[in-house]
DNA sequence: GGGCAACTTGGACATTTGACCCACTGAGGG
DNA sequence: CCCTCAGTGGGTCAAATGTCCAAGTTGCCC
């Protein structure tokens, strides 16, 4: 076994336990799997992480860095702001039957988070960087094809990524893509229906928009937990 | 300790599994962690289970049955279809916020199924009847205030399973009330924008409808998996 | 070249856990 | 009254698992 910078191995570790993770869960991402998985001595685990608890909250937090470096690229050139949308899912969801395994992994993941105290902080920075990611493509998406949103784009990054996990849930289940489509289709019109083209002002009624949709956020709520 | 039923006893042991997982987590469901839930000695679990395995696999379709019976109640009656499903929205979102821990329990159980083969099938009728759910709920909805639903309610309905199951994620990560709420908006819309008058034919353009949504259905889409 | 810090590793240990076993109890039918 | 059988008790086993240590080894700085 090579010697290695404590950098290079946390890291190899950190590779090989999310494919562990990918092929047998969470459960299966025990300490001497994943030396397997890596091809490294027992010792070497203990090494580098204090124990294996703190090896899966770094492994969340870099599975975290990464998904925000990716996924940027999903963007289609040119055509209207649906056909945009409906192609940035549909690249998504090519992702999610590619790798299923790597989809079921980041919900384990993220349900492992939500049980471990120390962690749940995770589970919401996770989910912050999906909404962060989701607004920055609306927002880059709408100025391609120039629209504007009707609604601020949190609410609507939100929302696609709403979409997202629900479709992803359903086709881990039952693993139609023909119904995938089908909600992507719609999917993508509920996003369109709030883009409107620039020079427009906000309540436009000119061309083939449709009606106002009904004013939003203004739904009961309970108070905002901290 | 009485002298019980075999049929009494499992059941007892399926609910006392249901609160640990509830409280614990899939992981923390042990054959000693349930039986000490249920006040039991270890020796009756084997009594009556195979093994964990069995119990487990036994506790997902007890859930799922009793998934089926609940949640009819939750249709408001009276005002207008978009109404009525924000309504829907917003009392199953109670119930979640009521008992966060059942949801994620819920969604642990799905992954633990998808994880292993000889159950992966449970994965499928636990969604086959969310969509079952959704799209009954969406039928006597829409005949509670005389409307039809212009694409297959089975479409509207994985639609509406996607809205729950994303919002519940979302929320579950971050507590955020008023960014759910906000969604449960959007996703009536979205929901309702499918709905007409029943008496109207199908393109009807006359009220206050909007524009026709883009037919559906047609989105590229490869062949559905077995 | 010596020394020191960083790194590596082969075991070992305590616990947990699923599964099993076998003798025992008691209720109810014959 | 006896006998069957569901249910109990408590102990045992083997495997899996997280953690740790103490003895090695390597490379680099003085």
């Amino acid at each position: 076994m090579p010697r290695l910078s404590s950098a290079q191995r946390r890291k190899e570790i950190l590779q090989a336990a999310l494919r562990v993770i990918q092929r047998d869960g969470v459960q299966g991402a025990t300490t001497r799997a994943v030396v397997a998985e890596a091809n490294m001595p027992l010792a070497s685990f203990h090494y580098v992480f204090r124990s294996r608890d703190a090896m899966i909250r770094d492994l969340i937090v870099y599975i975290i860095e990464g998904e925000e470096h990716a996924a940027t690229a999903t963007l289609s050139e040119g055509g209207d702001i649906r056909g945009v949308v409906r192609a940035g899912l549909q690249s998504y969801f090519e992702l999610v039957t590619a790798e299923p395994n790597r989809e079921q992994a980041l919900f384990e993941l993220f349900h492992y988070s939500l049980r471990h105290p120390e962690l749940s902080s995770l589970a919401r920075i996770q989910y912050d960087a999906y909404h962060h990611l989701a607004a920055a493509l609306l927002i880059t998406g709408g100025k391609q094809v120039r629209v504007h949103w009707q609604i601020p784009v949190e609410a609507l990054a939100r929302v696609l990524v709403t979409f997202t996990d629900g479709i992803t849930l359903a086709w881990l289940a039952d693993r139609d893509d023909r119904a995938a489509g089908i909600t992507m289709d719609i999917a993508a019109d509920t996003i369109a229906r709030y883009a409107a083209p620039l020079g427009e002002k906000t309540p436009g009624e000119n061309t083939r928009r449709t009606t106002n949709p009904t004013p939003v956020g203004l739904g009961r709520s309970k108070e905002n937990v901290a």
